[in-house]
DNA sequence: TGGACGATCCCCT
DNA sequence: GGGGATCGTCCAT
């Protein structure tokens, strides 16, 4: 996927499906997209809206690369990077469905009693229960989706049939917006 | 130099 | 359904 070439509205429904592994003292964690949201500079809910700032340069960086921010005091949020270089476009990362280093991503959690072989939907439905779980923070802020510890994997697209396209979640500029994709009925979708 | 706010989560009622 | 936690960032003084 040419993420420097592809708008976020465009990349967001796309990266639905892909895969995301993170390596972490030596173990591999997996998780697979399955809600994603677009933002763009003209959009007024967007962080790169009013322009350029030390918090979201990288955003306005070249597509592919991680723009990785903090909020309310406790949280991170991940984004994908789109878009060339000077312009600021990402897709924010809400939910991954995880399928590799469970026990690694329950105990970041602070969710050990959940055994391993069952569904729990709470550890990763969510943009900061994934960066929590993935223990991604600011320091992986502009990194390179190419190459670890972090790396988007493509995978073949997800069938429209299969996605549900509505408006995003927790923002009040533009929120009309249908800018919110997620695969329709999977479990670890924060809210249906 | 300070005040308001936030692309959230969790626990309470 | 509502509020508190908790602090980096931004912009107005």
């Amino acid at each position: 996927m040419d993420l420097v070439h592809t708008t976020a509205e465009a990349a967001a429904p796309r990266l639905l499906g892909c895969t995301i592994s993170r390596t972490v003292a030596g173990q591999e964690l997996r998780g697979t997209i399955v809600e994603t949201e677009a933002y763009h500079q003209d959009d007024p809910a967007s962080h790169t809206y009013r322009g350029r700032t030390r918090r979201n340069r990288s955003m306005f960086g070249p597509g592919g690369h991680a723009y990785v921010y903090f909020t309310y005091g406790m949280h991170y949020c991940f984004n994908i990077v789109t878009g060339r270089s000077g312009y600021g476009g990402a897709v924010l990362i809400r939910a991954v469905a995880p399928s590799r280093g469970i026990k690694v991503i329950q105990k970041n959690r602070g969710r050990n009693s959940t055994p391993a072989d069952r569904i729990d939907s709470g550890l990763t439905n969510g943009p900061a229960k994934f960066t929590q779980a993935f223990a991604i923070d600011t320091k992986l802020d502009g990194h390179d989706l190419t190459q670890p510890p972090l790396q988007l994997h493509p995978a073949p697209p997800v069938s429209t049939q299969d996605i549900t396209r509505t408006t995003r979640i927790g923002i009040r500029a533009n929120q009309n917006a249908k800018l919110r994709f997620y695969i329709t009925g999977n479990p670890y979708v924060s809210r249906p």
